[in-house]
RNA sequence: CGCGGGGUAGAGCAGUCUGGUAGCUCGUUUGGCUCAUAACCAAAAGGUCGUUGGUUCAAAUCCAACCCCCGCCA
């Protein structure tokens, strides 16, 4: 039995939950339950990232004050995590006063390589960062996603001292103390890290006034990185809680693939800054598509994920976005394919499996007497633990397909019209066995219909009135 | 320019490392079954494996050149 600490990036609060968050959710999940499953002791944080100019923008639009704001979005995204079902043990907000203290504290132990320095350059006020020389001249001058000119900037920032780490982080890269997922990631990683400038830490209070105060300098307020990254260990209680060393290392960090370069770098060296060990695994997933284009308000293409939630509920929204969203390349969601695999897979197949084997028990009186020796399989542990939770379910579902061939093969219904009781009760034992221990496998995935599933075949069987997936008729 | 991934049946993909009758899921067609949610099971049709050339008894697989798509550098 293991401790294995788990993160999910925590979303900005600037609007509401979007499609993409769901992803990371439902990897860090589905890793959660599989290691409580194996017996292990889970901390699972979960959290939202609060601070900075566009959500002061925002609050000043719609007249409120900035804390009443944020405490609202932050309901949402806990709503929806929760709607997931998502299996946290810890919520950090970056405007929790216990994570400001911390940071703050962090900045501290940090300070050996921090320097104040003076930025000129450009500027762009909608993207909130700093552009390069290269930038401004491809985009003449212009953002590409605001329309606005960039400012020409000239002002005092700090900035963490990346270069001191590189060459530690390299080695713990290539070495795999650091694992990144996949491997093509990491190449790409390797290569940005050779390049990596020392990064702008904090603005002036003039710039940004929504974000935790430097300590010791009040004219400077910090900037995202230190904040946010930071999330991951405060909410455990670094550096003052006793039990700290117990979780950390991470087991797992979860990642969307345009963040994965800050948790690559800057966050490792923040780690190495602090003398702390670094995560075992950062596990960067793909993007989701619609119609094979990235979802933009622009295009009008994007899906509410509320919406696909109320559509089939929550063990279909899970079952497509940790089976037919690949674990690791950007993959498409599109209505259709939704209805598809809600239709064919999970009612043709696993829905209707349940119903005509708890017919078939009921029926016939079928008692199940089975004590929990479930357990998971070799070839189902591996992928797991290599992070492929898509490939996982795949195997699982190979299992489901298997029993409904092997009821054809079988035929208890002749069974029971020949009168043969003992041979078909030892048929149906076997085959609800056989259901029992693919759920358990199941479990990880959809968790709510794991469950309903157990249920129905505990104690005295009888067919659901309802079917598990029932199917729209329209 | 550079680094990386990919181009295989109508769609989505595996197979390429370790050459030897081209495979899976969905869709289509036909048959079977009746426990089941018009569900389930079986079978069939459907491919010049991006192009050209090379190595070999034999190439989707190895080698060379080229074309196209995508990711990262942004």
């Amino acid at each position: 039995m293991e401790k294995i600490y788990i993160t999910t990036a925590i979303p900005y609060v600037n609007g509401k939950p979007h499609i993409g968050h769901a992803v990371d959710y439902c990897l860090a999940d589905c890793y959660a339950r599989y290691h409580r499953l194996k017996g292990d002791e889970v901390r699972f944080q979960a959290g939202t990232d609060e601070h900075g100019n566009k959500i002061a923008q925002k609050a000043k639009e719609l007249d409120l004050p900035v804390q009443d704001y944020v405490n609202e979005n932050a309901n949402k995204f806990r709503d929806f995590i929760k709607k997931l079902n998502v299996s946290y043990t810890d919520f950090v907000r970056t405007t929790d006063e216990s994570h400001e203290k911390r940071v703050q504290e962090i900045w501290r132990r940090l300070s050996d390589h921090i320097y104040k320095a003076k930025y000129e350059g450009w500027y762009c006020t909608g993207c909130e960062r700093y552009v390069t020389k290269k930038e401004f001249d491809e985009t003449g001058g212009v953002c590409p996603d605001h329309q606005k000119p960039y400012e020409e900037l000239q002002e005092e920032n700090y900035y963490f001292r990346v270069s001191d780490f590189k060459d530690r982080i390299r080695e713990a890269i290539v070495s795999n103390e650091m694992r990144i997922l996949p491997e093509f990631r990491k190449k790409e990683i390797l290569c940005l890290l050779e390049e990596s400038p020392d990064v702008s830490i904090s603005r002036p209070v003039s710039q940004l006034s929504w974000g935790v105060p430097v300590p010791d300098d009040p004219s400077q307020v910090m900037y995202v990185w230190l904040d946010a990254l930071s999330n991951y260990i405060t909410v455990i209680g670094f550096p003052d809680a006793k039990d700290f060393g117990e979780w950390w290392p991470a087991n797992a960090q979860f990642v969307g693939k345009d963040i994965l370069r800050f948790h690559a770098i800057i966050w490792p060296a923040m780690l190495i800054g602090l003398g702390l060990p670094l995560p075992q695994n950062l596990v960067s997933h793909g993007m989701v598509l619609c119609d094979g284009q990235k979802m933009s308000k622009s295009i009008g293409n994007v899906v509410d994920p509320i919406e696909v939630l109320e559509s089939h509920g929550l063990d279909a929204f899970r079952y497509y976005f940790l089976r037919h969203i690949d674990t690791f390349a950007d993959s498409d969601f599109t209505w259709d394919k939704y209805e598809e695999a809600y239709n064919n897979e999970l009612a043709n197949d696993l829905g209707n499996l349940v119903q005509r084997l708890a017919t078939l028990a009921d029926k016939n009186q079928i008692v199940i007497s089975r004590d929990n020796n479930s357990r998971l399989s070799d070839e189902y542990i591996a992928l797991m633990d290599g992070f492929e939770f898509s490939k996982a379910f795949d195997l699982v579902w190979n299992k489901i397909q298997e029993l409904n061939k092997r009821i054809d093969e079988e035929k208890p219904w002749s069974l029971a019209k020949n009168g043969e009781i003992e041979k078909l009760k030892t048929c149906l034992h076997n085959l609800i066995d056989g259901l029992l221990t693919a759920v358990y496998e199941l479990s990880p995935f959809i968790p709510d219909a794991a469950a309903k599933i157990i249920d129905i075949f505990s104690g005295k069987i009888t067919t659901p009135k309802v079917p598990l997936f029932p199917k729209n008729h329209n």
